[in-house]
DNA sequence: ACAAAAGTGTTGTTACTACACCCATGT
DNA sequence: ACATGGGTGTAGTAACAACACTTTTGT
C-alpha cells in the first residue's frame, strides 16, 4: 500500500439525488445531516466508498439503507471534486440520481435518519455543493427521458396514462397535448392495458396500464434518432 | 485534514481516451507507459488528480501536457473504480473522452511518452481496465453524437462534406446514404460553404466547408426529441 | 343537464427514405 | 470516352402537431 508514495490521496464520496413520484407529484428525498460539519442542515443522502467496494456498490449500499429498497434504478451522472467543496476534507464526490416510486418507499431508517420527501420546487438550502448536483441531476434525467423510458420506474405497478402525462409534465415543466401524448405512448408498446379503471382523478376513470417488462427493457436501451440506423 | 479519520482515503486518477482523425479514419491515442506497474505497456493517457485542481482540471492538464493543445473538446463520461483495477494500490479513475483533429496534434512529448495513434480496429492489449474504457468511451461517444454535432471537433478548420460522412460511417459502422446525408447536414445550418474544392478525394473535387461557430454553439447543447416542444 | 377529464378522428405539414439522375474532372 | 465520386431532384411514406369531436360519469 505504499506504491504511488508521492501523489495524495483523498476521500472518494457518493451522493445520491433521489426522485420519487406519488402519482401526483415530483419529490427529491432528502436527510437531516446527522455529522458534522453542517449537522442539522438538510443534505443529500450519500457516504463514503469503501474499500472493497467500487462506487456502484457504495451507491446501491446508500440507497437501499435509506429506503429499504432494493435493485433501485440509478445512474451514475456526474463527479464533483472541486477542492473545496467540504471545508473538513478534500473529498471528491460521485453523483447519482435515482428513481423510485414514493408507494413502495419504506421510511425505515427515520430512526437514524431525519429524511423527508420535498416538493421539487421548494428545496430548501442544501450543504455544500448538493443544490447545484440536484440541478444537474435534473438536466440529467430530463436529457435521458427524453430518449429512454426511464420514468416508468417512477410509477407504481399499475398506473394510468393521465399519471405519466402529469410526470412529464412535470420533469419538462410544459403542457403537453394529451391526446398526441397518449398515442405516442400507446405505440411504443410498452403498456399493456388493464380492464379496471382508475376513479381518483375524474369522473369518467382512466384505464390502468402496467408495463409490459420485456419491451420496457429492449427500449431502454435504444432510442436514437440522429443517425436512424442502427 | 484529520477530519473523517475512520474512513480509507484513496487515490483519484484520470483517464483520457483520445480520438483523432487525419481526414481518413478515426484513431486512438495511446502511449508506452511509462512507470511501474506495468512499464513499457500500452495505456491510455492518465494522470492523479492534485490536491489544488478538480479532474476537468486534471483531465484538461494531462492532455494539454501529451497533445500541446489548449482547449480540447472533452467530456467527463464514467467513473471507473473496481477495487482490484489497479495491482498496487486502491485506485479509483474518472475517465474522460477527448476530440482531436490530428492536424493540429502536435508530438510535443515524444520523449517522455512514446504516444501513437493507432487505428480503432487495432487497438492493442491496454492495461488494467483501459480496454473496457475504450469501448465505454466508444459507445458514449455514439450517444451523443448522435444527438449533438460534436464530431465537428474531429475535423479540421476546412473540411468536405465525404469526409464528414466518412467520419459519422466510421463513428456508427454503417453505410450513410450519401445524398440524403448531406441535405441533412446542410439543413442545419452549422455549415458555411467556401468557393474552393478539395481535389483529394476524387476528380470532381469537393466542396470545402467552414463551421458556424454560432450556429455550432447553440446547436451542441440542443437537439431533442421523445418531448419535442423545448 | 352539465362540467370535466378521458379518449378518438381527421387533416395538414414536416421530415425522412429510396433511388434515379446529372455534373465535373483525371486518366 | 468513361469511370469515379460529388451533388441535385423527386416521389412515396411515416411521424407529428393541431384541434374538433365523442364518451363517461359524478354532481
Amino acid at each position: 500500500m505504499s506504491a504511488y508514495k508521492e501523489h495524495s490521496r483523498l476521500l472518494l464520496a457518493v451522493d445520491c439525488i433521489i426522485f420519487g413520484f406519488d402519482g401526483r407529484s415530483l419529490k427529491l428525498l432528502i436527510i437531516e445531516r446527522g455529522m458534522l460539519p453542517e449537522k442539522g442542515k438538510w443534505s443529500l443522502m450519500g457516504g463514503f466508498v469503501q474499500q472493497h467496494e467500487n462506487t456502484n456498490e457504495a451507491a446501491s449500499r446508500i440507497l437501499t439503507h435509506l429506503t429499504g429498497l432494493k435493485d433501485i434504478y440509478m445512474e451514475q451522472f456526474q463527479v464533483f471534486g472541486e477542492p473545496g467543496r467540504d471545508p473538513l476534507a478534500r473529498t471528491v464526490s460521485v453523483a447519482y440520481y435515482a428513481l423510485i416510486d414514493i408507494g413502495k418507499y419504506e421510511n425505515q431508517l427515520s430512526k437514524d435518519y431525519k429524511a423527508e420527501w420535498v416538493s421539487l420546487d421548494r428545496i430548501p438550502d442544501l450543504i455544500f455543493d448538493h443544490g447545484e448536483m440536484v440541478k444537474a441531476a435534473k438536466e440529467h434525467l430530463r436529457y435521458k427521458a427524453a430518449l429512454h423510458p426511464i420514468l416508468f420506474e417512477l410509477l407504481p405497478d399499475r398506473f394510468t396514462i393521465p399519471q405519466i402525462a402529469s410526470l412529464f409534465e412535470q420533469v419538462y415543466n410544459v403542457e403537453l397535448d394529451r391526446p398526441n401524448f397518449m398515442r405516442k405512448l400507446r405505440s411504443t408498446g410498452l403498456l399493456v392495458k388493464q380492464s379496471d379503471k382508475d376513479k381518483d382523478g375524474s369522473k369518467r376513470g382512466a384505464h390502468y396500464y402496467v408495463l409490459n417488462r420485456d419491451t420496457y427493457k429492449e427500449k431502454v436501451s435504444s432510442f436514437l434518432h440522429f443517425i436512424t440506423q442502427l
